[in-house]
DNA sequence: TATGAATGAGCTTTCATTCAT
DNA sequence: AATGAATGAAAGCTCATTCAT
């Protein structure tokens, strides 16, 4: 009734919201949407079946704001771009790119399992590719400035690479060298080529 | 005795079953196993649903039969290694890695689907982990004979890339600059490093 | 095109048809009529599930024809009771009921389990409920004549055991004590009652 | 919290899983399990498929369950055993076999006709072979103890008997004289013999 | 707000039956 | 007469979603 009690009741809320968004998240992950039932979410999350549906209308409406509340990350990886130097930029994004804390997250995983079915999520997809695009364009302009050769080549490269090596730590986990890949990168591609 | 040959049988059972594997493969590809139907492969394909269990005794079996189907191009991919110059392996492997029929073949996808899901699919992904990572290996051993500096890096990179770039050549298609990048490829990993 | 032609079709005819008919009581006794397929009664018997459509117009008129083919026991069941005086009428009786040929057949087995399931078999079960009457009142009327009490209630008792003997064999099979237990019946029904 | 209680919650399901219950033991009883589907039993149980599957894990579970829950009528069965003297525990024994309230429980129906599938329910008959097994020792201690004169074949006899009385009841119904047959029984095996 | 029993459309799978040869 | 590939109706089972409380 007092406005504390509101208060504490929006943050009950607000708290099982994120419980479930974050169980979903790791559960559409791992085990794919279609794999991932509202049922193995409510027992993870612990919450009842029907409390899921209270918060989000429908599955694919929880996928739609799991993959949001995941692009935020996106937009703070973005954030690199505004800084000064071009290889201070550069250095700033490889280093970004592998910070274990984004690398455990379950995102990459279901960013790729998207964008690997764009006829099904071509919703998703809309979105998600055209940040890759726009990723690499930065990149060329970066390499551009830091006189690489062939920037735009050299920037659909370092893109692959990116991804590949994103990629392969999901397949490996813990035993993929990630420092010394990411330094051998730093090496390559933060330096002025003269 | 018999109506129809032991042949005409075979014949006619082996065109059945390739033509469900290759459906099996295409939807499973784009659509991901969970979400194609065992319906919909029968429609696709030409053939009944009783059909389709008259060959594969599940769903599962159908997708280890595809998986299997499939790795037979990773074979001929391996074939490529046992060549004269490393140069000339090099050059034959990255040419074969990004030759358009096999990147518009499925089974990339479904490969890079499967690998996602290792929880789900860790009898599959048992299987493909180890051929990746002798691909590395053997990435590193080209290397070092064509004197790179840090081959055991460089391998990683270079595997990455390759994954990278059929990944995103799967994202983006056919406007994917493919020829242009190989060529960038090939000028820089096919020359020793004197 | 000859006579001896036609005959040696007629006899190899007959002899899958035979085949047929017992692999089919084999199946339908041991693993019931539901859980007996057609698939299977043709590998048993080693012929193509075609053929059995050619012999047989479907699964039912198989049963029913199964059944026919059983009930030919019976009727030889029954000639027993065609002889002289009721002792040795009785003794051949009992005799009969359990001579190991007669017990090792499948057809009890089906025959229960038929009889079981009145609402869905009623059509058989139409055929043999008056069988087993028939069966207790002749018993009655030969108790009666060897000078039993109440035939009436030892006719129905001694109807029981025989089945429920029958059936415990079924269950317990070659442990069952049957020669002596045979004895012991012998002893008990085959003697006038002064 | 809880919009019902756990006590609401567990009458609902206790309601719903008993009614399951009784429909799948009559429908498994009078049609048999494989003539059974799921389908009928939710409509007659009224109650909807899904809901079946909600509580029991597969058909076979919900078979596996019917039958737990039928063997409760057998251990009070045996209860009667407990009691004083031989010719009483005969009596009471005789008695609770032929009880109507007992003989029109489909669970004997179930229960010959899983006995009559070794094959296919070996897990049943497992466990209700030895429980009739165990129950012709217990006839063998009575008689003896009465002073029959072959107590051991005397026992099977009366087995026998009992499972064929209860198998022709089956047959015919209403019309079989139970009362008669049973105070017949008594007549015979509840008397010591001098 | 929160629960979990209940629903039913839709999926996987089975199998009697057909049919071209 | 004989084969077995092919069919499709119907069965078992799953799971997103609803709803009474």
């Amino acid at each position: 009734m007092s406005p504390r009690t509101k208060e504490q009741f929006e943050e009950m809320r607000e708290k099982s919201r994120t419980k479930i968004l974050n169980t979903a998240l790791e559960l559409f992950a791992t085990h794919s949407y279609r794999g991932t039932t509202i049922d193995q979410i409510a027992k993870k999350s612990g919450v009842s079946k029907g409390l899921i549906y209270n918060y989000f209308s429908s599955k694919e409406e929880l996928l739609q704001e799991v993959i949001d509340y995941g692009l935020q990350i996106f937009e703070e990886f973005m954030v690199v771009f505004e800084e000064d130097s071009p290889e201070k930029i550069m250095r700033g994004l490889i280093e970004f790119s592998f910070a274990p804390e984004l690398m455990n997250n379950d995102f990459y995983m279901l960013y790729f399992s998207l964008l690997l079915q764009p006829l099904i999520f071509e919703k998703y997809t809309g979105v998600l590719k055209p940040l890759w695009l726009e990723l690499i364009t930065r990149l060329e302009s970066l390499l551009r400035q830091m006189g690489f050769d062939d920037p735009e080549n050299e920037a659909r490269l370092l893109g692959a690479i990116i991804d590949g090596i994103q990629f392969h730590y999901l397949l490996i986990g813990g035993e993929y060298p990630l420092e010394e890949i990411k330094q051998f990168l730093i090496e390559r591609y933060c330096h002025p080529k003269k």
